[in-house]
DNA sequence: CAGTATCCACAATGATACTG
DNA sequence: CAGTATCATTGTGGATACTG
């Protein structure tokens, strides 16, 4: 599985939840959805990859979005590799959001979805 | 299509049963992801773009869905213009199933998915 | 500011039985 | 074969209150 370096000890992989769907099916897809899909997280995503990257300009960002959905959402990428959570020691307290590597490389993912839906949207008349 | 009432006349277009979501953000992912998102519809036109096109068929090359879900997600696809679904006046039944324009459009999503899934699951080591 | 914690409504899904 | 129908169960997400 895991750890080649000698120092760094590796105890906790930072596995998605639940990967029971994916075990099943082996279907590389399917574990894309369990990582970055659903109704919140490409839209966290899309957001931090423009530098909107703090708690609060998240929530505004996203309307509808409760508090409690958002910081579940936000952890889910953080341990599942696709966002850095750095905590600032101030006061009020700060945090920022980061893409790693790994939720960077999603952005082209992001990018079809978003074209065919606007073409979709257009063709029902609904994209305003 | 069904009218309820001899006096109701049913004038709807094929709208998903509800765009709640993207009509409060018009965020064009979000519209992708309420047609072609969640557990088995990107399964579902995977398999239908391979020529895995009747309802047995789909399954059991499908582990874990159960016959209720199938058919609500194959109905979802149809009415909002992914899947045609063609009816053999034979006994026993056949239904195929096929990719609009629409739905074949998807399919550079899923391949992008896919490719990131791969990716992703080699680097867990649990692509196998 | 950036979260936790708790309770709970109701949506989503599973199991099972039945059908043209 | 390709579904419906119904009931049971689980899960997801909203509202609210509280905290370092």
């Amino acid at each position: 599985m895991e750890t080649k370096t000698d120092n760094e000890l590796v105890t906790e992989k930072h596995f998605p939840e639940d990967l029971s769907a994916y075990a099943l099916t082996k279907c590389p897809v399917t574990l894309t959805n369990l990582i970055i899909g659903g109704k919140w997280k490409p839209i966290i995503i899309h957001n931090v990859s423009l530098g909107i990257n703090r708690f609060g300009e998240l929530q505004r960002a996203m309307p509808g979005v409760s508090k409690k959905m958002l910081t579940q959402e936000l952890r889910d990428l953080e341990h599942n590799g696709i966002l850095n959570r750095k905590i600032f020691a101030e006061i009020p307290p700060r945090v920022e959001y980061s893409l790693t590597d790994w939720g960077r490389a999603t952005l082209p993912i992001l990018k079809s979805m978003a074209m065919w839906g606007l073409d979709y949207a257009k063709n029902l008349g609904i994209e305003n």
